[in-house]
DNA sequence: TAAAATCTTACCTATAACGGTAAGTATGCT
DNA sequence: AGCATACTTACCGTTATAGGTAAGATTTTA
């Protein structure tokens, strides 16, 4: 658990959720899944239940013993527009940073 | 740089071209987007690079920065093809790990 | 009840991400 | 040439991931 950033935290909840329901789907227990990408079964927990930061290539592990793509995992759409907080303008503000 | 596993590599550098793709497409330098998203521009250089396995809220950063979704960061259509590896039959071959 | 299976949580160690800084390597511009 | 900008690379600390093991916490089955 990194800082305490309500986007990651629904970011990070929907990913183990989706692999959740996709293992479910598949009748796979986090034992079986975890010999299936190398990843052992407390790790997959944790990124189940959204309490730990996969990095990209351990995602991917899973995406692919799980035969879904790895951008399902990660889909925002729907999600996407309420992250979008600007309010109707279209050039990014840079602020103090340009 | 973690294992050399050629088809992480390629996913790694897939994420990079893309991201810098999107960067370049916007006119950002390295050190802009490091103060947008709060990642250091070292860090983010071994991102594009390939050299380095970012967490998915990383990316996740870069991604919003960059205004584009996360997913297509990630979207492995058209290589997801070259990695199906299985050969023409459907059901996951569990081994010996059932 | 007991036993088994599944998932969670808490330790531990090793490895790697990340930020900071600084030094290098091109480029381009005056 | 000299200077500036942009990117890379190599350090160094701090922090977090990830595997291993083992111990709880449910649930399900015998």
């Amino acid at each position: 658990m990194p800082d305490h950033n309500p986007e990651q935290d629904k970011l990070l909840g929907n990913i183990g959720r989706r692999i959740r329901e996709a293992r479910g789907a598949q009748g796979l227990s986090l034992d079986q899944l975890a010999r299936l990408t190398g990843i052992s079964a407390p790790a997959l927990s944790l990124i189940e239940t959204a309490k730990r930061d996969a990095r990209v290539t351990t995602l991917a592990r899973i995406a692919r013993a799980l035969r879904i793509p790895l951008w399902a995992l990660l889909d925002d759409r729907g999600a996407a527009l309420s992250e979008d907080s600007s309010p109707a303008g279209q050039g990014y503000d840079l602020g103090d940073y340009q």
